[in-house]
DNA sequence: AAAGTTGTAACAATTATTATTTCAGCTTTC
DNA sequence: GAAAGCTGAAATAATAATTGTTACAACTTT
């Protein structure tokens, strides 16, 4: 199992609206050439980020622009955006234990505790990182080429 | 996405065994009534335990065993012998960002590690505990019943 | 020899993910 | 105000991953 690749594709998307966004519009096309994704995809996920207030986008006037400052974008918060995890966690827990079995019957309350705190450290090492430090690390490597 | 349930399905058979291990011969008939989940996937579930060297198995006589402590088998070990995460990792990368993209042929110099440290962040809760843990807690609930 | 079991292959069903097509409706520009 | 270019969204298709099922050879124990 894989977390959906628009997590990745989001914050390429990010990248490129900051990078880019002082030179031309950022179009859905434009993003789709650069990512390799199919357009409608990408105005998906855009979206998405809209819904969460990470970017803006509206109908007919092209481009994408960033809603709040990169530093105050972290990585958990456009996973979060984008539903990488939907409300049964990040754990697919086989759908049906047997009640007249002792251990079937607790095993939920045995093993949903300690698998929440597993996705809870996931998500904490998400927050460590904003997209103003990718970007940084982005121009970094550009300007090094 | 979701990590598969043979991973819940593996600790769960763990459980079993240790539990009802002394009493009777724990088959992937029984183990199939308790988890609620096709006795094929239990024998390959229990393959993955064996190559892992976490159960003993063998062909005709009935019955699995665990291959060593409890408190020497973590979730991590379990996690990673029924093979939730697969060489490419956690994160699905978008397979074709453009390379004539300043952003697309440099995505993955900036975010390959941070993806690793988010995948190990999971990887280390998994190592905090291990299923002696599990099982007694399980005991402690079925005590109280 | 019979009964019960594991290991494995082949296949089917289901679900999730990603891509594609299409088009109404909005903005900008000329 | 017409044309061009874009977004938002629905519908559908294609692909991949997950889980379940059927079938049976090989093995153990009784």
């Amino acid at each position: 199992m894989q977390i959906t690749s628009k997590f990745t594709v989001a914050v390429h998307i990010l990248i490129c609206i900051d990078i880019f966004g002082k030179e031309r519009r950022v179009t859905s096309d434009f993003l789709s050439g650069s990512t390799g994704v199919n357009a409608v995809i990408i105005r998906n996920v855009l979206g998405k980020l809209r819904e969460s207030g990470i970017v803006e986008t509206r109908q007919g006037s092209g481009g994408a622009n960033l809603a709040r400052p990169l530093c105050e974008i972290t990585l958990y918060d456009v996973y979060k955006a984008v539903d990488c995890i939907d409300d049964e966690g990040l754990f697919h827990f086989h759908e049906n234990p047997n009640a007249d079995c002792p251990v079937g019957r607790n095993i939920h309350k045995v093993m949903d505790g300690r698998l929440r705190a597993v996705q809870t450290a996931l998500e904490n090492e998400l927050k460590g990182t904003t997209l103003a430090d990718v970007v940084a690390d982005t121009r970094k490597i550009i300007d090094e080429e």
